[in-house]
DNA sequence: CTTGAACTTCCAGTTACTGGAAGCCTTATA
DNA sequence: TATAAGGCTTCCAGTAACTGGAAGTTCAAG
């Protein structure tokens, strides 16, 4: 498929896919026209790249992440270690997230919307402080 | 507080920390030496950066978020929009890292770590692509 | 009173895109 | 079949969000 339909599956813009491809994150082939042609694979590979980002994982982040199942070489030992690390990373970064919402959940259910409320809430969206 | 204390209690970089400064994130105080002085209140609005920023949020968007309580200025029905249109990335965001903990959980305990594992993981990584 | 660490500003470099120009390829309509 | 619109290509420049380093000031310890 051509990149505009990549993007679409992907949620990725034409201009971030190629960008991938220049840093070595994907490796599409290319249609006799000299279009770039995406594989479902690479469609995965772009979507998994979408969220990560997203998420707050860096790019080289992601590199490893798509190397714990891209790559035939590593040892499996490797993988286990590369993901254990990434899982306690995941769940503080869902702690966090957990936190961020509750904070705004009151500020949107305790505070009525007509008026300036006045809740105590910066520590909620700061998290508890060290001191 | 000088800044070394304020980048440790904060997580963040001096460097980072003059940088939010510049683009008027927050404005501490200047010590009669010129050195900035950061007070309790400045070190909140540094770790909520720190945290939403590492969750993915961009700078523009935390700048929204730290309106909501910092701007004394803007209405409670102003408030309660932005509060409840990041309450739905929030979420989108917690589905998707708790989607990508139960793929790594899955990788580090099922494939046992002496061998290449086997397992269909792409669709779990990459998130059920829309087609 | 000196030495080293922490602070200051300023400027340059990096990461991860993002926009725009110039031109080729494809598809729909006259 | 012509032609115009839109998608694709590369390349180069610009932006966002830091990050490193130089050059100088201030502070705290010895």
């Amino acid at each position: 498929m051509n990149i505009g339909t990549a993007s679409e599956k992907s949620g990725l813009p034409a201009k971030t896919i190629r960008y991938y491809e220049d840093i070595g994150l994907l490796r599409p082939d290319r249609a006799g026209n000299g279009y770039r042609d995406y594989s479902m694979s690479d469609v995965h590979r772009l979507r998994f790249l979408q969220r990560s980002r997203s998420l707050g994982f860096s790019v080289e982040e992601c590199r490893q992440l798509l190397s714990l199942y891209g790559d035939k070489e590593r040892e499996s030992a490797d993988v286990k270690a590369i993901a254990e690390i990434k899982l306690v990373e995941i769940d503080r970064k869902l702690a966090e997230l957990t936190e961020l919402r509750n904070t705004l959940r009151h500020l949107v259910h305790n505070c009525h919307g007509d008026d300036r409320p006045d809740c105590p809430i910066i520590d909620g969206l700061s998290g508890r402080a060290t001191q």
